[in-house]
DNA sequence: CCTAAAGTCCGTAGTGGCTCCGGAGTCAAG
DNA sequence: CTTGACTCCGGAGCCACTACGGACTTTAGG
């Protein structure tokens, strides 16, 4: 099949099969006569385990371990266990950090309830955040600063 | 003071500092003789208000709405007040996101608990998801694919 | 058979928000 | 005077795509 049919069949976009045979997360696609590449099932089933495994949350690289872990058909499941494992306390963690972060903006939003006063509520909190229930007032914030996760276009 | 004294003072990253100079979120900061950026207290502050900005998951772009609202001292409360809704609206939106992704991994990796058997639950589950509770088996996505939110590096 | 539209090819650049690098200049302490 | 710490600057790298432009091929309609 040629690479629109398979990314229809993939559900993933036709750039981005690209994209991973660009960098290695597939293999060289085979060439018809006219030059276009061309996909057997397999390659589609591949793609629907990337697909599956970005929704899930995983990295391309570590789909790229369960996948060379699927490949080898004895004795892999614990592998796979721990880094499935893993990666669902990362994005138990990531929700945590979230939760925190809307938890504070709930409350800063709240104190600006009012509406149009002298001072705005979320900016002054902006500038110098109250420490009602500040457990973290860390002066010198040891890990650096993190990354504040911030997704351009998760329409979720 | 010099930047790393600014940067201590601000809790942002040094060339971070730089790096919001570069792309005009903060001016070009005034210059000793020496060419060594030379900041005021104001400008402390500034950064302050946007690493708190990013601590709180806004964007650079969000901020500097934010900024620019907070310069005019007149009736911007109301929008101040827009912008951290929506904020806080598309926060908690991440947030449902990845708690659907966690339940769905979470099943999968019950699925596997057994460990070393012929076949693994998890990587079954990825090539096909199981249909247990499945609302959205869109055979096409019209929204396309999401992105699928992995941050790289969220110590949390 | 001719034309126009759609599909495919490729490489490159742009996104956000940094972070790190290398080489050069500056400054303070010993 | 040397050593080390600090600062400057521009550019590259990170992730996972997405978009673009120009050349080519295929397909459908007339």
């Amino acid at each position: 099949m040629k690479i629109s049919e398979a990314a229809a069949a993939s559900g993933c976009h036709l750039e981005t099969i690209r994209y991973y045979e660009r960098i290695g997360l597939l293999s060289k696609a085979a060439r018809r006569d006219n030059g276009y590449r061309d996909y057997t099932h397999a390659e589609v089933e591949r793609l629907r385990f990337i697909t599956r495994g970005r929704d899930l949350g995983f990295s391309l690289e570590e789909i790229q371990s369960l996948l060379a872990l699927a490949e080898q058909t004895d004795m892999s499941c614990a592998d796979v266990d721990r880094l499935a494992r893993e990666h669902l306390a990362d994005i138990q963690g990531r929700i945590q950090a979230l939760q925190r972060m809307a938890q504070e903006l709930a409350r800063t939003i709240e104190g600006c309830a009012g509406g149009a006063r002298a001072r705005c509520a979320i900016l002054s909190d902006l500038q110098a955040p109250a420490d009602r229930a500040a457990p973290n007032a860390t002066p010198a914030p040891k890990g650096g600063r993190r990354p504040a996760v911030h997704r351009p276009g998760i329409d979720a």
